[in-house]
DNA sequence: TTAAAAAAGCAACACTGTTGCAAAAGAAAG
DNA sequence: CTTTCTTTTGCAACAGTGTTGCTTTTTTAA
Protein backbone atom coordinates (compact mmCIF):
# COMPACT_ATOMS: atom_id res chain seq x y z
CA UNK A 1 0.00 0.00 0.00
CA UNK A 2 2.85 2.86 0.62
CA UNK A 3 4.52 1.66 -2.64
CA UNK A 4 3.11 2.44 -5.45
CA UNK A 5 3.15 1.17 -9.08
CA UNK A 6 4.28 2.87 -12.07
CA UNK A 7 0.69 2.64 -13.85
CA UNK A 8 -1.29 3.85 -10.18
CA UNK A 9 1.22 7.09 -10.33
CA UNK A 10 0.93 7.42 -14.10
CA UNK A 11 -2.75 7.36 -13.74
CA UNK A 12 -2.49 10.18 -10.81
CA UNK A 13 -0.42 12.21 -13.14
CA UNK A 14 -2.77 12.57 -15.61
CA UNK A 15 -5.62 13.22 -13.50
CA UNK A 16 -3.76 15.94 -11.59
CA UNK A 17 -2.89 17.46 -14.82
CA UNK A 18 -6.48 17.50 -16.24
CA UNK A 19 -8.06 18.63 -13.07
CA UNK A 20 -5.73 21.46 -13.53
CA UNK A 21 -6.26 21.94 -17.30
CA UNK A 22 -3.26 21.46 -17.83
CA UNK A 23 -2.07 20.00 -21.17
CA UNK A 24 -0.68 16.76 -20.98
CA UNK A 25 3.06 16.44 -21.82
CA UNK A 26 6.25 15.27 -21.48
CA UNK A 27 7.74 17.36 -19.31
CA UNK A 28 4.33 17.93 -16.62
CA UNK A 29 4.29 14.01 -16.44
CA UNK A 30 7.77 13.53 -15.46
CA UNK A 31 8.23 16.00 -13.55
CA UNK A 32 5.26 15.40 -11.68
CA UNK A 33 5.85 12.09 -11.41
CA UNK A 34 9.18 12.65 -9.31
CA UNK A 35 7.10 14.31 -7.11
CA UNK A 36 5.13 11.50 -6.43
CA UNK A 37 7.70 8.96 -6.43
CA UNK A 38 9.29 10.44 -3.47
CA UNK A 39 8.89 12.05 0.04
CA UNK A 40 10.64 14.80 0.28
CA UNK A 41 10.84 18.22 -1.72
CA UNK A 42 12.84 18.78 -4.35
CA UNK A 43 14.78 22.11 -6.23
CA UNK A 44 15.28 23.13 -9.62
CA UNK A 45 18.63 21.27 -9.70
CA UNK A 46 17.28 17.94 -8.27
CA UNK A 47 14.46 17.59 -11.18
CA UNK A 48 17.33 18.59 -13.90
CA UNK A 49 19.25 15.61 -12.66
CA UNK A 50 16.63 13.09 -12.47
CA UNK A 51 15.16 14.02 -15.04
CA UNK A 52 17.88 12.88 -16.83
CA UNK A 53 18.57 14.96 -18.90
CA UNK A 54 15.80 15.05 -21.08
CA UNK A 55 14.40 18.73 -20.55
CA UNK A 56 15.69 21.78 -21.25
CA UNK A 57 16.31 24.04 -18.10
CA UNK A 58 14.25 26.85 -18.94
CA UNK A 59 10.96 24.15 -19.63
CA UNK A 60 11.75 22.58 -16.09
CA UNK A 61 11.58 26.51 -14.67
CA UNK A 62 8.46 27.01 -16.81
CA UNK A 63 6.96 23.67 -15.54
CA UNK A 64 7.68 24.42 -12.18
CA UNK A 65 6.37 28.21 -12.00
CA UNK A 66 3.11 26.57 -14.25
CA UNK A 67 2.43 23.91 -10.99
CA UNK A 68 2.82 26.58 -8.42
CA UNK A 69 0.35 28.96 -10.21
CA UNK A 70 -2.26 26.15 -10.40
CA UNK A 71 -1.53 25.07 -6.74
CA UNK A 72 -0.31 22.02 -7.31
CA UNK A 73 3.06 22.33 -5.70
CA UNK A 74 4.52 24.86 -3.28
CA UNK A 75 7.70 26.70 -2.88
CA UNK A 76 9.87 26.43 0.20
CA UNK A 77 12.51 29.21 1.32
CA UNK A 78 15.57 27.24 2.34
CA UNK A 79 18.73 29.44 3.66
CA UNK A 80 21.00 27.62 1.07
CA UNK A 81 19.82 30.38 -1.78
CA UNK A 82 17.66 27.58 -3.71
CA UNK A 83 14.03 27.30 -3.81
CA UNK A 84 12.55 23.84 -3.29
CA UNK A 85 9.38 22.72 -4.27
CA UNK A 86 6.74 20.28 -2.60
CA UNK A 87 3.73 18.97 -3.76
CA UNK A 88 0.48 20.28 -2.39
CA UNK A 89 -1.97 18.62 -0.55
CA UNK A 90 -5.78 18.69 -1.89
CA UNK A 91 -6.37 22.29 0.20
CA UNK A 92 -4.43 23.93 -2.28
CA UNK A 93 -5.99 25.61 -5.31
CA UNK A 94 -4.93 27.85 -8.25
CA UNK A 95 -3.57 31.38 -6.44
CA UNK A 96 -3.86 30.57 -2.65
CA UNK A 97 -1.62 28.26 -0.91
CA UNK A 98 -2.69 26.98 2.18
CA UNK A 99 0.30 25.47 3.48
CA UNK A 100 0.42 25.74 6.95
CA UNK A 101 2.65 23.11 7.96
CA UNK A 102 5.80 23.45 8.99
CA UNK A 103 9.08 22.41 6.49
CA UNK A 104 11.80 20.33 7.92
CA UNK A 105 15.25 19.81 6.65
CA UNK A 106 17.62 17.76 7.33
CA UNK A 107 20.85 18.67 7.85
CA UNK A 108 22.33 15.07 7.47
CA UNK A 109 20.58 13.75 4.20
CA UNK A 110 19.91 17.21 3.02
CA UNK A 111 16.49 16.16 2.54
CA UNK A 112 13.33 19.19 2.86
CA UNK A 113 10.14 17.39 4.21
CA UNK A 114 6.93 18.54 4.89
CA UNK A 115 5.76 17.88 8.21
CA UNK A 116 1.78 18.03 7.55
CA UNK A 117 0.58 17.10 10.94
CA UNK A 118 2.94 20.02 13.00
CA UNK A 119 0.58 22.97 13.65
CA UNK A 120 2.26 26.48 14.30
CA UNK A 121 1.58 27.99 17.46
CA UNK A 122 -0.25 31.58 17.39
CA UNK A 123 2.52 34.38 17.28
CA UNK A 124 2.08 37.41 19.26
CA UNK A 125 3.65 40.41 16.77
CA UNK A 126 4.28 43.61 18.53
CA UNK A 127 1.84 46.57 18.03
CA UNK A 128 1.37 47.77 14.67
CA UNK A 129 2.13 44.89 12.98
CA UNK A 130 -0.04 42.68 11.09
CA UNK A 131 0.57 38.93 9.79
CA UNK A 132 -0.33 37.38 6.40
CA UNK A 133 1.91 34.67 6.03
CA UNK A 134 4.04 32.43 8.74
CA UNK A 135 6.99 30.22 7.75
CA UNK A 136 8.49 27.78 10.26
CA UNK A 137 11.44 25.82 9.04
CA UNK A 138 13.17 23.23 11.08
CA UNK A 139 16.93 22.22 10.91
CA UNK A 140 17.57 19.38 12.34
CA UNK A 141 18.34 15.27 11.42
CA UNK A 142 15.42 13.73 9.87
CA UNK A 143 13.33 9.75 10.68
CA UNK A 144 15.61 8.43 8.32
CA UNK A 145 19.13 9.94 9.38
CA UNK A 146 18.00 8.95 13.12
CA UNK B 1 17.91 59.75 22.15
CA UNK B 2 16.90 57.59 19.80
CA UNK B 3 19.05 59.32 16.95
CA UNK B 4 22.99 58.33 16.93
CA UNK B 5 25.24 60.97 15.84
CA UNK B 6 27.79 60.24 13.39
CA UNK B 7 30.53 59.91 15.91
CA UNK B 8 28.28 57.69 18.37
CA UNK B 9 27.97 55.54 15.58
CA UNK B 10 31.78 56.21 14.56
CA UNK B 11 33.05 55.23 18.33
CA UNK B 12 30.58 52.01 18.32
CA UNK B 13 32.02 50.70 14.96
CA UNK B 14 35.60 50.76 16.04
CA UNK B 15 34.42 49.47 19.41
CA UNK B 16 32.33 46.48 17.55
CA UNK B 17 35.43 45.77 15.60
CA UNK B 18 37.93 45.77 18.02
CA UNK B 19 36.18 43.97 20.10
CA UNK B 20 35.87 41.04 17.41
CA UNK B 21 39.91 41.30 16.83
CA UNK B 22 39.14 43.36 13.55
CA UNK B 23 41.61 45.32 11.73
CA UNK B 24 39.63 48.43 11.05
CA UNK B 25 39.41 48.89 7.28
CA UNK B 26 37.49 51.35 5.21
CA UNK B 27 34.88 48.54 3.95
CA UNK B 28 34.15 47.15 7.36
CA UNK B 29 33.43 50.63 8.81
CA UNK B 30 31.26 51.41 6.09
CA UNK B 31 29.04 48.20 6.06
CA UNK B 32 29.03 48.56 9.87
CA UNK B 33 27.47 51.99 9.55
CA UNK B 34 24.94 51.22 7.59
CA UNK B 35 23.64 48.80 10.13
CA UNK B 36 23.72 50.78 12.82
CA UNK B 37 22.11 53.40 11.18
CA UNK B 38 18.82 51.86 10.01
CA UNK B 39 16.87 49.01 11.99
CA UNK B 40 16.25 46.63 9.19
CA UNK B 41 18.32 44.20 7.66
CA UNK B 42 20.41 44.36 4.61
CA UNK B 43 20.70 42.47 1.59
CA UNK B 44 24.20 42.26 -0.39
CA UNK B 45 22.83 43.82 -2.40
CA UNK B 46 21.25 46.95 -0.43
CA UNK B 47 24.93 47.06 0.86
CA UNK B 48 26.29 47.74 -2.97
CA UNK B 49 23.89 50.44 -3.41
CA UNK B 50 24.34 52.04 -0.19
CA UNK B 51 28.26 52.23 -0.20
CA UNK B 52 27.97 53.70 -3.07
CA UNK B 53 29.33 51.49 -5.18
CA UNK B 54 33.54 52.74 -3.12
CA UNK B 55 33.74 48.87 -2.84
CA UNK B 56 33.90 45.78 -4.77
CA UNK B 57 31.54 43.29 -5.05
CA UNK B 58 33.83 40.68 -3.28
CA UNK B 59 34.88 42.86 -0.73
CA UNK B 60 31.23 43.18 0.49
CA UNK B 61 30.50 39.53 0.16
CA UNK B 62 33.94 38.56 2.23
CA UNK B 63 33.52 41.26 4.69
CA UNK B 64 29.65 39.83 5.51
CA UNK B 65 30.98 36.30 5.48
CA UNK B 66 33.97 37.82 8.48
CA UNK B 67 31.01 39.31 10.40
CA UNK B 68 29.02 36.47 10.26
CA UNK B 69 31.74 34.28 11.58
CA UNK B 70 32.51 36.41 14.35
CA UNK B 71 28.92 36.83 14.88
CA UNK B 72 28.04 40.15 14.33
CA UNK B 73 25.77 39.64 12.01
CA UNK B 74 23.15 36.59 11.60
CA UNK B 75 21.53 35.81 8.07
CA UNK B 76 17.78 35.35 7.31
CA UNK B 77 16.97 32.94 4.85
CA UNK B 78 13.85 35.05 2.72
CA UNK B 79 11.66 33.83 -0.28
CA UNK B 80 12.96 35.88 -2.83
CA UNK B 81 16.29 33.77 -3.04
CA UNK B 82 18.48 36.29 -1.88
CA UNK B 83 20.72 36.38 2.00
CA UNK B 84 19.71 39.34 4.17
CA UNK B 85 22.32 40.21 7.32
CA UNK B 86 21.13 42.06 10.73
CA UNK B 87 23.07 42.87 13.38
CA UNK B 88 22.85 40.37 16.30
CA UNK B 89 22.52 41.33 19.82
CA UNK B 90 24.80 41.00 22.68
CA UNK B 91 23.93 37.09 22.91
CA UNK B 92 25.65 36.12 20.01
CA UNK B 93 29.62 34.98 19.95
CA UNK B 94 31.85 33.77 17.37
CA UNK B 95 31.18 30.76 16.02
CA UNK B 96 27.52 30.20 17.94
CA UNK B 97 24.14 32.56 16.87
CA UNK B 98 21.48 33.35 19.65
CA UNK B 99 18.69 33.80 17.02
CA UNK B 100 16.09 33.15 19.00
CA UNK B 101 13.90 35.81 17.75
CA UNK B 102 11.76 35.76 14.68
CA UNK B 103 12.07 37.54 11.54
CA UNK B 104 9.44 39.73 9.90
CA UNK B 105 9.26 40.78 6.44
CA UNK B 106 6.87 43.22 5.46
CA UNK B 107 4.89 43.02 2.07
CA UNK B 108 4.59 46.47 1.70
CA UNK B 109 8.43 48.33 2.32
CA UNK B 110 9.72 44.81 1.85
CA UNK B 111 12.35 45.79 4.84
CA UNK B 112 13.28 42.87 6.96
CA UNK B 113 13.14 42.88 11.06
CA UNK B 114 14.38 41.03 13.68
CA UNK B 115 11.45 40.85 16.39
CA UNK B 116 13.72 40.54 19.62
CA UNK B 117 10.80 40.21 21.70
CA UNK B 118 8.50 37.76 19.94
CA UNK B 119 9.49 34.19 21.17
CA UNK B 120 8.58 31.49 19.56
CA UNK B 121 6.94 28.22 21.06
CA UNK B 122 8.04 24.80 21.32
CA UNK B 123 7.06 22.60 18.12
CA UNK B 124 6.50 18.76 18.82
CA UNK B 125 7.84 17.11 15.77
CA UNK B 126 7.22 13.61 14.93
CA UNK B 127 8.67 10.23 16.31
CA UNK B 128 11.89 10.63 14.90
CA UNK B 129 12.78 14.16 14.14
CA UNK B 130 15.41 16.28 15.97
CA UNK B 131 15.40 19.66 15.76
CA UNK B 132 18.67 22.22 16.10
CA UNK B 133 17.23 24.91 14.84
CA UNK B 134 13.77 26.34 14.14
CA UNK B 135 13.32 29.32 11.71
CA UNK B 136 10.46 31.41 11.69
CA UNK B 137 9.78 34.14 9.45
CA UNK B 138 6.89 35.99 9.29
CA UNK B 139 5.38 37.92 6.38
CA UNK B 140 2.90 40.82 6.59
CA UNK B 141 2.50 44.93 6.98
CA UNK B 142 5.26 46.37 9.49
CA UNK B 143 4.28 48.93 12.18
CA UNK B 144 5.22 51.92 9.75
CA UNK B 145 3.30 51.13 6.75
CA UNK B 146 0.24 50.05 9.00
C1' DT C 1 -6.74 15.85 -40.70
C1' DT C 2 -6.03 20.31 -40.09
C1' DA C 3 -5.81 24.86 -37.82
C1' DA C 4 -5.20 27.33 -33.61
C1' DA C 5 -3.21 27.40 -29.17
C1' DA C 6 0.10 25.96 -25.95
C1' DA C 7 4.49 24.38 -24.66
C1' DA C 8 9.37 23.25 -25.59
C1' DG C 9 13.92 24.39 -27.06
C1' DC C 10 17.49 27.62 -27.99
C1' DA C 11 20.25 31.69 -27.30
C1' DA C 12 21.27 35.29 -24.65
C1' DC C 13 21.23 37.73 -20.53
C1' DA C 14 21.03 39.28 -15.38
C1' DC C 15 21.87 38.38 -10.69
C1' DT C 16 24.08 36.05 -6.79
C1' DG C 17 27.89 34.10 -4.96
C1' DT C 18 32.78 31.90 -5.06
C1' DT C 19 37.90 31.21 -5.89
C1' DG C 20 42.80 32.29 -7.00
C1' DC C 21 46.08 35.50 -7.30
C1' DA C 22 48.53 39.98 -7.31
C1' DA C 23 48.46 44.62 -5.37
C1' DA C 24 47.38 47.60 -1.53
C1' DA C 25 46.47 48.71 3.15
C1' DG C 26 46.72 47.79 8.12
C1' DA C 27 49.20 46.21 12.34
C1' DA C 28 53.17 45.64 14.95
C1' DA C 29 57.94 46.00 16.06
C1' DG C 30 62.18 48.16 16.05
C1' DC D 1 58.81 56.99 11.46
C1' DT D 2 60.04 53.31 8.77
C1' DT D 3 60.28 48.66 7.69
C1' DT D 4 58.38 44.06 7.79
C1' DC D 5 54.78 40.88 8.07
C1' DT D 6 50.04 39.90 7.86
C1' DT D 7 45.59 40.86 6.44
C1' DT D 8 42.48 42.72 3.29
C1' DT D 9 41.24 44.45 -1.15
C1' DG D 10 40.48 44.46 -6.09
C1' DC D 11 40.47 42.14 -10.32
C1' DA D 12 39.46 38.45 -13.43
C1' DA D 13 37.27 34.51 -14.18
C1' DC D 14 33.94 31.21 -13.18
C1' DA D 15 29.64 28.48 -11.45
C1' DG D 16 24.85 28.28 -10.25
C1' DT D 17 20.20 30.05 -10.45
C1' DG D 18 16.63 32.13 -12.73
C1' DT D 19 14.48 35.08 -16.65
C1' DT D 20 13.07 36.76 -21.37
C1' DG D 21 12.31 36.76 -26.43
C1' DC D 22 11.76 34.23 -30.26
C1' DT D 23 11.24 30.12 -33.26
C1' DT D 24 9.96 25.41 -33.72
C1' DT D 25 7.48 21.59 -32.12
C1' DT D 26 3.79 19.39 -29.79
C1' DT D 27 -1.13 19.36 -28.00
C1' DT D 28 -5.61 20.16 -28.31
C1' DA D 29 -9.87 20.74 -30.27
C1' DA D 30 -12.67 21.16 -34.18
Amino acid sequence: MSEKTAIQIDNQVGELLKKNSLSVTGSRKKILQLFLEQPGALAHGDIERKAGEKFDRVTVYRTLQTFVDKGIVHTIPTADNSIRYALCKDECSEGHHHDHHIHFVCSNCNNTYCLDDVVTAEIKLPKGYSAEHVEVVVEGVCKNCN
